[in-house]
RNA sequence: GGAGACUUGUCCGAGUGGUUUAAGGAGCAAGCCUGGAAAGUUUGUAUACGGGUAACUGUAUCGAGGGUUCGAAUCCCUCAGUCUCCGCCA
């Protein structure tokens, strides 16, 4: 969420970057969010020196009961009567207004950092980085879902039995693999210095806002009635919401958390090719990373995170690139974000496995997360994230890649986790 | 799931309608004292939103939200959480 103060001090800054994301009508919003503030502050005052009034005279009447003028007390309480009536009127009008003007910053997205290019959609992300050369397959190679098929370590059909599509189960192998993963990136993390966590899988409302799911995108995450909790779809969700609503002292940034959970989401209106076999489903696991910094060091850490994330798809010894995503194609919430690909060998495309996010204040404005520098007044914080990486696309890209003739070999690195070289 | 007790500031803890503008203690910070330190002593020590160049000042916040009252930490209602006992249970 933006702050105010912000968009009045940086206005035209503010509008410029939103414009980035195709926001059609930027000039607008901020300038009738502005509007509404000076309202708020002028009914702010009024009530305020309304209530003033009303806790002079409760003062007063205390007096004079304590020294027997109990008549001059009965007079002063009529006064009261119009003071309470005008507090209520401004109350509920002070009431509306916040509200507005928060629901109007809810919807509104994070201004995307000065570097970040125009945009209007994926193709317009920039190539930042490439590493790595595209296998070439032996004939008869397969896509994944005919591998998993084939060597009975991933069953689709079987989730959809005993749940719906989009809840594999994974096999032999193929769920040691997965575990071996899970394992090999937490290692990887808190060797980095990340504090790993076994976070709760379902979350609260207040939590859902602070990290920017809710209130807008209810739609994508599973949600139960009965008790009012969301389904996480991402560790980012229970791991930052952590800090939510703490004031951290300066000399214990960066705070570095990480965590492997199962992710759900709902994702309606998917079809087709793209969420064959493991591109997308409605559960995965993932690992992921989180730190709470410095506003000063943000940008250096998020370079950070990204040499982390990619440090591990070298050693998975997976062709992949780097895009930096353009406004149009960034998420809600995010200032910068760089997208990681693996090259998916037989499917012959990229697949997404991780999001590494700087998104300066706006999550912690909605989260309350500050820090504070001795005696100076809590400055929000920055918060970054991003995965660490996503299994479910890893595994897609591992056993096309390294796919052969003779069975799928399993990456050095990933063998002591495993306890096998083959899936055979 | 049932019954009861409870939730106060950084922490402990007092407080059942009006000098509570939240006692007292601990911790922390600064000053004094000291050769230096400890002890002692004095002062300060929350957050948000306003007004003011500033000193300062107004309002709100005692788990959350509502209500009663001229006035609520205190009384009433709803909800959440913690603890104890009972029931059920991996």
């Amino acid at each position: 969420m933006l702050q105010l103060p912000y968009l009045r001090e940086h206005k035209e800054d503010a509008i410029a970057g939103l414009k980035k994301r195709n926001n059609l009508n930027a000039t607008e919003t901020v300038e009738s969010l502005i509007a509404m503030d000076d309202e708020r502050k002028r009914l702010q005052s009024e009530l305020d020196t309304r209530l003033a009034r009303a806790n002079q005279i409760a003062r007063e009447i205390g007096e004079m009961f304590k020294s027997g003028k109990a008549a001059e007390a009965n007079a002063l309480k009529e006064e009261t009567a119009a003071i309470k009536e005008e507090s209520k009127e401004l109350e509920s009008k002070l009431a509306e207004t916040e509200n507005s003007i928060r629901d109007m910053l809810y919807t509104l997205p994070n201004v995307p950092c000065y570097m970040i290019p125009f945009g209007t959609g994926p193709d317009e992300n920039v190539v930042a980085e490439e590493h790595g050369t595209i296998p070439k397959l032996h004939s008869g190679a397969m896509p994944h879902w005919d591998l998993a098929k084939k060597y009975d370590i991933i069953d689709f059909e079987l989730g959809v039995k005993v749940t719906g599509a989009g809840f594999p189960f994974y096999k032999g192998k193929g769920a040691r693999l997965q575990r071996a993963l899970i394992n090999f990136f937490l290692e990887r993390a808190t060797t980095a210095g990340y504090t790993e966590y076994q976070a709760p899988l379902m979350v609260n409302e207040a939590s859902g806002i602070g990290t920017g799911q809710l209130p807008d995108k209810e739609g994508q995450m599973y949600y139960m009635p009965a008790d009012d909790y969301y389904m996480i779809p991402t560790a980012e969700v229970p791991i930052t919401n952590i800090f939510r609503d703490t004031i951290q002292k300066a000399e214990d940034l960066p705070i570095k958390a990480c965590g492997y959970t199962p992710c759900f989401r709902r994702e309606a209106g998917s079809y087709g090719k793209d969420v064959r076999g493991l591109n997308r489903l409605h559960q995965f696991d993932k690992v992921e990373i989180v730190q709470i910094v410095h506003p000063d060091v943000s940008y250096d850490v998020l370079e950070e995170m990204r040499n982390h994330v990619t440090s591990l798809l070298k050693e998975l010894e997976l062709p992949y690139r780097v895009l930096q995503l353009c406004g149009g194609d960034m998420g809600f919430a995010s200032a910068y974000t760089y997208d990681m690909e693996v090259f998916s060998a037989a499917q012959e495309k990229w697949l997404e496995v991780s999001s590494t996010s700087n998104f300066e204040t706006f999550q912690s404005n909605r989260l309350k997360l500050r820090f504070k520098d001795g005696d100076s007044k809590p400055r929000l914080a920055h918060t970054l994230n991003g995965s660490a990486l996503a299994l479910p696309r890893i595994l897609a890209s591992l056993l096309e890649n390294h796919q052969t003739p003779e069975g799928i070999r399993i990456p050095k690195v990933l063998v002591p986790y495993c306890g096998f070289e083959m899936i055979d």
